[in-house]
DNA sequence: CAACACCTTTCGGAATCCCAATGATTCGCG
DNA sequence: CGCGAATCATTGGGATTCCGAAAGGTGTTG
């Protein structure tokens, strides 16, 4: 799954294209327009992670889709950066007081585009920056607490919470029951081993819901890891 | 009191004074050092707003500073803005990799400084731009001390009103009661954490009136979160 | 000084955890 | 291949921890 939604607003169709490759490199879903009004359709239908706004746009211009976007709820707390031929400073003072969180001005490289979205959505949504922890289709947010498989939410109890937490940060990696015992629970838990297999069942349980694969390997004498396959 | 504190680590003397003047003028309070060593002091005795930092400082590099502020744990989530006459697309990208929220190139205006600074701050801590907090349906006038959902008015006493707020402002962030306990009370308040909840139940009530979703997350061992569900 | 609003502590109930016993699976070896 | 031994999976119940609702306390205001 992607790591954001991006709603691409923008005319010029040789740029767009350009975006659109940079930031599908970096995993990004693109939603692309040329016209504003759309645009404004678009992101009330599905709330974008970040919004590319161009200045100068069909339909209505930039300045008013940020105004609008703003003032709807569902939306209001989107990022926006403005890009723009207009490199006044009139302009570009302007176009922040409005309300976007960024203001580009062409020409500029789709790298530094790219370092500018991720210094904004890190600010934004951590979990978006690589701040959350994933491995296959399961994405582990930790500031949020809260796990999802291929999006969906996952309720976890706080121990299995934890016990995924430490797999995702050690993908592959076999840990056996005391191991797990002394990162999960704590140097001075006198906790059997065995109830480690409980914990495993429920995580298994749990992220397992709905006939998904399994995603925790049994090692036989020696533990557990998180490995999807192949 | 002033609007928001300030650290501005410049050591060009001209421009450090004119920049003075421009965030006096604002209302922020304003620190100024020339020392990257000092600021990286300055910065843990008393937790500044926002950071305004030169690339090329005395003491330690611009950069370094960026970094171990980042690394604190009070401060690592400040917003820094970096100030510097080189405009090398590779050291805007390394700078906004750094950490930093924003990245200007001298010759900058002070007034399209004073913008950006505002947008970054609108981001971070929308209370301190002067701005509306919200997060779904629900909005706080931090100025006139009044909230609203779906535009009905909600009464809140004090200790609800600011630990909403909180809420708003680190929106999806799951808070333990120790952390809301220092946050939200004060550092050296010796309260029982079970307070925390009653005033949890309190601004849900108070909030959720009339059968609206409930939009804060209890998780069990860890705390509370803002969280509209998905 | 009485009424009010707000804050804090207490206590019952529910979610979660740990353990032990039983059933299932895998492995080693003849 | 087949049998025994070892390891793992599963289940249910008792103990524990944790959360939520009501009662009790404190300060403030008119």
């Amino acid at each position: 799954m992607a790591r954001a939604r991006m709603l691409l607003v923008e005319d010029d169709a040789a740029l767009a294209e350009l975006l659109v490759w940079h930031f599908k490199r970096e995993d990004f879903e693109v939603i692309h327009t040329i016209d504003g009004e759309e645009a404004l359709l678009l992101a009330r239908e599905k709330v974008p992670d970040i919004v590319l706004l161009d200045w100068m746009v069909e339909g209505l211009s930039g300045i008013e889709v940020c105004r609008r976007l703003r003032r709807s709820p569902e939306t209001a707390n989107v990022p926006i950066i403005m890009l723009t031929a207009r490199g006044e400073e009139a302009d570009r003072i302007r176009g922040l007081e409005t309300g976007a969180d960024d203001y580009v001005t062409k020409p500029f490289s789709p790298r530094e585009l790219v370092a500018r979205v991720s210094a904004v959505l890190r600010r934004v949504r951590p979990a978006l920056a690589g701040e959350a922890l994933t491995y296959a289709d399961l994405e582990m947010d930790t500031v949020g607490h809260k796990v999802r498989r291929g999006g969906e939410v996952i309720p976890l109890g706080p121990t299995e919470f934890r016990l995924l937490k430490h797999f995702l940060e050690h993908p592959g990696h076999v840990f056996s029951r005391e191991r797990l015992l002394d990162s999960v629970w704590g140097h001075d838990s006198d906790i059997e081993s065995r109830t480690v297999d409980v914990h495993i069942r429920r995580l298994r349980k749990a992220i397992n819901e709905g006939g998904r694969p399994d995603i925790i390997r049994t090692v036989r004498s020696a533990g557990y890891a998180l490995d999807a396959g192949n």
